[in-house]
RNA sequence: UCCUCGGUAGCUCAAUGGUAGAGCAUCCGGCUGUUAACCGGAGGGUUGCAAGUUCGAGUCUUGCCCGAGGAGCCA
């Protein structure tokens, strides 16, 4: 019977079958340690020489690292084995002979593994990676679906930007020039009027010139929006939704944390309430590191940090200036010169996770917004119309994947948080 | 685009301006409970490229190429 290797522990005892890859050897005189890997786990196997007929162990002894085969054996219990168990051989095929398989088990440069990259995700960290990506992104669909969110996913090929200044990456349309979508925001501004509380999910793509540990050119986003919903509601929403998905990481994806060797103490402390301080709050902890910085400048990199460092949970900073922010936000009713938008700042210096905020809805000043940016006025009617016809207030946010899946992995760089990652003119594998 | 650091064996790294080395991997041999097993042996090099200084350059100088980290911008 063949048995995944995560199941091996129900089947003391009996005759099974495994199917997987060589990932390492050992052996010692006439007995062999073959170590089996099959995606969901790994598993030690004996063969020892005189236990069976000759052509099991002489196969135990020719086959390499990465080299397909199946295994049949007998499941026993044993301490001395990692993960508890071990299948005693009675019998390997081997599929095929892996030779030369570049990567061996120990440290290897990035320059080296990322060219690798479609081999490199066999290993037991890229493995654990993924595994927890699977789970996060999972957590989210769930915290959404359960409030009553729908769904709706927004368009790759979009005619314009959201805010006009961005990068974009550029695709031949029939002979028009169209973009990849750099978000799905103001689509899901449409999709709200339509079904009151939605959310997408799917690739983003900024053609920027960034070339940090934060950032991919090719991306996953999750945005939520909420008709009838104000800054307050959308820090609440944020709030229940990290929350919700650590407890759903630390609950179902322990190993994999193990193995990544994550300190979760740290995201045992992700509970409500998070801070939540304004941008103005924000300047004076800065200012107190870093000299330079004034007010009305948008976070950098180091300002991030030295917020994230300020506490141990997710920070909330809003109110920032309604010019560093994009021209939908909503102005602070009370103030002019401020927006009603909101960063969520992760904790152990890993910077911004979330950003977001109250749309403009009123229709005058957002078309007076779009006149001051220089925007293209005939792209934006159909976003204008949304104001025309029974407008509302209404907010969302969007979540960078990588970055949170970086954050709760411990990680600092989202190149491993994707299986393949698309950065600054590296696009292979 | 800018700043910093780096490029030596398949990989990870060492080598005062003076014969280019180790560990791992590979191959051969040894060991009946290994845990990145261990022990013995072997093969493996245009020191990123080009020029220069020097009796002599992996090492110093200049230019170029490639990579990493960071900045700006952002999630």
């Amino acid at each position: 019977m063949h048995v995944y290797i995560e199941d091996i522990g129900k089947h003391e005892g009996e005759e099974i079958t495994v199917k997987g890859w060589l990932y390492n050897k050992r052996s010692s005189g006439k007995v062999r340690f073959v170590l089996i890997r099959d995606g969901t786990g790994i598993v030690q196997s004996v063969v020892a020489k005189g236990d069976n007929d000759d052509k099991t162990f002489d196969a135990a002894d020719r086959i390499s690292q990465e080299s397909s085969i199946i295994l049949r054996g007998t499941v026993r219990k044993d301490e001395r084995a990692p993960g508890g168990y071990e299948i005693v051989a009675t019998d390997i095929e081997v599929l095929q002979l892996a030779q030369d398989y570049p990567i061996t088990p120990k440290e290897h440069s990035i320059e080296y593994l990322l060219p690798l990259r479609h081999l490199w995700l066999r290993s037991k960290k890229q493995n654990a990676i993924l595994r927890i990506r699977h789970e996060l992104i999972k957590a989210c669909r769930d915290f959404f679906d359960n409030r009553g969110f729908i769904n709706t996913d927004t368009p790759i090929l979009t005619p314009a930007s959201v805010e006009g200044t961005t990068t974009l990456f550029p695709v031949d349309y029939y002979g028009d020039k169209v973009y990849l979508a750099q978000s799905g925001q103001l689509y899901n501004e449409a999709t709200i009027g339509a079904l009151g509380k939605v959310y997408c999910f799917g690739p983003t793509f900024r053609a920027e010139k960034s070339k940090t540990r934060r950032h991919l050119t090719e991306f996953w986003m999750l945005e939520p929006e909420v008709a009838f919903l104000d800054l307050d509601g959308v820090m609440d929403l944020a709030e229940d939704m990290t929350v919700f998905i650590v407890e759903q990481i630390l609950n179902k994806k322990m190993t994999e944390l193990e193995t990544l060797e994550r300190d979760i103490t740290k995201l045992k402390k992700v509970k409500k309430p998070f801070p939540r301080i304004t941008y103005k709050e924000a300047v004076t902890i800065i200012q107190e590191k870093c000299k330079d910085f004034k007010y009305g400048d948008d976070f950098g990199a180091p300002h991030e940090t030295v917020i994230s460092e300020s506490h141990e949970k997710p920070v909330f900073v809003h109110h920032f200036p309604a010019g560093v922010k994009a021209f939908y936000m909503k102005r602070d009713p009370g103030d002019d010169s401020l927006s009603l938008s909101v960063d969520m700042i992760g904790p152990e210096g890993i910077g911004e996770l979330m950003g977001g905020g109250q749309r403009e809805d009123d229709y005058d000043t957002l078309l007076k917004r779009i006149k001051e940016r220089k925007l293209p006025e005939d792209a934006y009617q159909w976003y204008l119309d949304l104001r025309k016809y029974g407008t509302c207030p209404h907010s969302g946010f969007g979540l960078g994947i990588e970055r949170t899946i970086a954050w709760i992995c411990g990680i600092n760089h989202v190149r491993e948080t994707i299986a393949f990652p698309r950065m600054l003119e590296k696009v292979y594998p």
